[in-house]
DNA sequence: AAAATAGTGTCTTTTAGACAATATGCG
DNA sequence: CGCATATTGTCTAAAAGACACTATTTT
């Protein structure tokens, strides 16, 4: 930029575009042994009425995951409960905001026993969305949320099987059974992302509201094909359909036990044993985290033998 | 921001701080069997005359790939020869950078056979730097680049074993040893950071430039220390040396080459033969990267087995 | 007792790793 | 030939996986 010698031209913020930067969270849970992400519904343009994933502008002082931290909390009243948060990717293409040039960094996290999300400041609707919804097409992110949410599926697919991950999806005392639960459902509704392009990112161009903040159809086909709307504990029924084509098989009980107890680190005994749940069954032992931060070896999902 | 139901409140971009979006490139290559990262000696201030990674400020209609990119060739000259970019991470503490808010989005790359790096533009030097110096402590980098390269080298360590990515670093034909010459280096000069935080950074606070543009005992600290300054092809000697307490062991030459020609689609013969080299020895097949994206199963380092 | 879930045992197949043996070039 | 490197073979130990069996609860 400077002449070779030039001892003391001043930087200049002026020289440079500005920039908007914002943040976006993927928020991953497990509610009815189906895989959901919270969504808000936009309640200001572009996108008024979208579903989208929560997040914002970071402010002036503010580091990155501080920001991720505030938004999440500001627009659906979740603080703590989503534990550590983690970098996915910045995403920044000159036409991905129609308002001003903004990148977007995304952090995903897990979060175990979330409270019944609320609008939050905004009054905006946040809901925990099956990503059976979002994979089969039925929902389209505004911006380039599905790109981001697409990316954050393949991260988590891959991620628990080499860190002990899938232990932030169940509370701090937990069985095997409860973790191996978690592994299946995971599994189960991300196995079909691991190649393929499943979803379609909606265009990025400015798009005008057509109705009312909180588009009722939208809002009515959400509820119908999956989430119950204000059962506090909803009824043992899987209500997100297995996606079409999923060939997942379910880990087996017995291996599953055997390998995770081998991993030094992975589980850590507590004594207490859990009380059997209303069908009967052995009373199984609880366990919590241990603390190593990887696997080894890995879990891996079964792998279908293909052709030959 | 807006009352619900205000339908018309236009985005006004100064109510958002405006921040300087960069991107850093950590450019991975292997010389003489050492593990090495493009730097360049800054010649303005902040950090004048420090080694940083290459990179700058991001356009104002650009993709922030393209960025990368765009950079890399102004600063280094390097063009295509960098294969594809990786993003690694971002970075936006505050303080990062005295001139103003400034986030960066760092890439990652391999590149093979690269021209000897020419000052850019701004005759600003660059070279391919052992990360072994960078590890024992040797060069401290500009801004937060020591972290960004910190999670870079851990970042390859852990991607190179479930995927090809280990063939970008040889020449688009190459034999399985150089293959395995490639994973011998790379995990050689890399297993230390896999845990622990080797690498201090530097303090982010604005720091006034001691010297002349180029400070003549970095420069020479450098060359004496491990790169051969001007030889088209340096001899075959390994000038770095290893990282004391790396208790990496090499691979099999005979379980590697099993365990590659396994993997479906990892390597595609080419039924030519390479010519032995100085030393003798039989001729080796010659291979190209296949079109898989991942590895199955995975290569990994041998695993020293500790107390027990 | 029957059903349900937790946990253990056992057997078979596959894989990983150490290391020997052979192949093919060079001087 | 003797050396160096490539490639294949062999044997052993460990891991993965299928699946049967035992244990402990509820109805």
């Amino acid at each position: 930029m400077y002449a070779l010698g030039v001892t003391d031209s001043p930087h200049n913020p002026a020289d440079y575009p500005p920039f908007g930067v914002t943040v976006d969270l993927v928020i991953f849970s497990i509610i009815n042994k189906s895989l959901r992400i919270l969504l808000i519904q936009r309640d200001e343009p572009p996108f008024l009425g979208k579903w989208a994933l929560p997040g914002g502008f970071v402010l002036k002082d503010e580091n990155l995951e501080q920001a991720a931290r505030r938004e999440l909390a500001e627009e659906t009243s979740i603080g703590k409960e989503a534990g550590p948060l983690e970098q996915l990717g910045t995403y920044g293409h000159p036409d991905r905001d129609p308002r001003q040039r903004v990148v977007t960094v995304a952090y995903w996290g897990i979060a175990h026993d979330l409270p019944e999300p609320q609008g939050g400041s905004d009054a905006r609707y946040a809901e925990h969305v099956p990503v059976a919804e979002v994979a089969s097409g039925n929902i389209r992110l505004a911006f380039d949320h599905n790109k981001i949410l697409t990316d954050a599926i393949r991260r988590i697919h891959h991620k628990i099987s080499y860190t002990p991950l899938a232990t932030r999806f169940c509370a701090k005392e937990f069985t095997i059974s409860e973790l191996r639960s978690a592994y299946d459902a995971i599994w189960q509704d991300t196995i079909e992302f691991t190649n393929l392009e499943n979803i379609k990112p909606i265009p990025a161009t400015f798009e005008q509201p057509k109705l009312s903040l909180v588009t009722p159809d939208l809002k009515m086909k959400y509820q119908i094909a999956s989430a119950p709307p204000k059962v506090a504990n909803p009824p043992a029924l899987t209500l997100a359909k297995p996606i079409k084509g999923s060939d997942y098989t379910k880990l087996d009980t017995g291996n599953f036990q055997r390998s995770v107890l081998q991993i030094e680190g992975f589980l850590q005994s507590t004594g207490k044993k859990s009380s059997p749940s209303a069908s009967g069954g052995r009373p199984a032992e609880l366990y919590t985290a241990g603390d190593i931060k990887e696997l080894t070896p890995p879990i891996h999902p079964k792998t279908p033998k293909p052709k030959k």
